[in-house]
DNA sequence: CGAATTATCAATCCAAAGATGTAGGACAAA
DNA sequence: TTTGTCCTACATCTTTGGATTGATAATTCG
């Protein structure tokens, strides 16, 4: 067993030339990790990202050049392990959310404490998942608005409530894409039983064939409630 | 001015009545809250809920007898700007992920410190919403995993971009509910036509009838890539 | 220009889907 | 026991959907 590990490898990513430097030595004289590169260019970055295969990236998310946000994605599509932590001068939730949606494991303003980078770093280097404080209460918030219409729509009136507990069967393999015939073998039950049920769904839902059936469906919480309005 | 702010009110829901009772007493006599209610049941909590307006409620989650998820439903439906903290004895990433769904302003586990529980208190009634660091980092892990699966499959082939710009159009129609008359007259053609065009998208989607081309094109980003696979 | 693609339309045929009415048995609630 | 709901099933009929073939005009592209 080895008794000591190896120092965390960072890739530094920023257009502004002077946060790259300072960052630089901020890392260099106060932390225990390696600076393996740095680069004011996303495209460069991920190709030294290939190249070095940093344990960890800092990640300015606000360039002009190229869009942070993709760059990062671009890198978790590597999937090479590399962890990244956006940075970030604004506190936007949206850009928060963004950030942690592609899969960026840390979220750090630069107008933090330097002392919070290293902490952030040490977590994610431990494989954890970091925000400071402040920015996961933003972040819920964003999160929990985000649901919310869903939640009203899904609370109205909904026709599936009606649904026997067969129907809603029926209605489930509707929404797989089966025919007539595939269900009544699944459910080992005739044609013309499934035939009934369809119809009774039919009636119930207030729609004229299975196309919108499936629609009402799934747009009205469903089984597999996997709708959000969440967009990247 | 008021130089004091008034004493935030809170209701404890928990089926566990020994828990009950020490959650309360530790309130009573180690902060500054008043303690509007307690009760072992759900349905009952709903209905304390609604009768004393208290500023937080403490909402045990894993009760036998009603769901407490269900139970954060229907209060946060109530919309009375009550504020759920959600008590469970389990860490489950799904747990806390549904919770914070559905609106919980905190999640904090039974077995945490007592301080913690308080802070957590203080947080939320501060208007911020609390997830202790750890539950944080379960969290994430979690979410960023339920957006992974949706990135690998819209970077996977997709046989979408196949498709003519008319072939595109036909298919938003489709996905609409409608018929091959209904899609007929919205885009003044004929009705032989959408069926040749509709033909044409069963080839190149590999289906082999409109729900299931509708169902292909909602699962791979067709128009409104909202899916994501998050379910309650 | 010539070739390929696309959009349009038609005829035909068969299969599938949908509408409607009827009905027996199981089961639970009143 | 009666009433009602649900699941099952069938017959019949109409409409819609889907497959196939073929054809014309417009457009795009090399």
């Amino acid at each position: 067993m080895r008794e000591f590990k190896r120092r965390s490898r960072v890739l530094l990513i920023d257009d502004n030339a002077d946060h790259l430097r300072g960052v630089k030595e901020l890392i260099t004289l106060e932390s225990c990790y390696d600076v393996v590169g740095t680069t004011t260019s996303a495209n460069i970055g991920i190709n030294l990202a290939k190249k070095y295969r940093p344990d960890i990236i800092l990640m300015d998310i606000n360039m002009p050049e190229k869009d942070g946000l993709q760059a990062i994605q671009e890198i978790e599509k590597l999937d090479l392990g590399i962890r990244v932590i956006a940075l970030s001068g604004y506190d936007d939730a949206d850009l928060i959310f963004r950030a942690m949606k592609i899969g960026a494991k840390g979220y750090v303003l630069k107008t933090m404490a330097s002392a919070q980078l290293i902490y952030a770093m040490d977590e994610v280097a431990a494989g954890k998942i970091y925000l400071p404080t402040a920015l996961t209460s933003r972040f819920f918030e964003y999160f929990q608005n985000s649901f919310k219409e869903e939640t009203k729509i899904s609370s109205e009136e909904n026709l599936l409530t009606y649904l026997t507990a067969r129907e809603e069967e029926v209605l489930d393999l509707l929404t797989q894409g089966n025919n007539y015939k595939s269900i009544a073998g699944k459910l080992f039950i005739s044609e013309t039983t499934v035939k009934t049920h369809v119809n009774n769904i039919f009636q119930k839902l207030q729609v004229n064939d299975r196309t919108q059936a499936v629609l009402y469906a799934l747009n009205n919480g469903f089984a597999n409630r996997r709708l959000s309005k969440i967009a990247v």
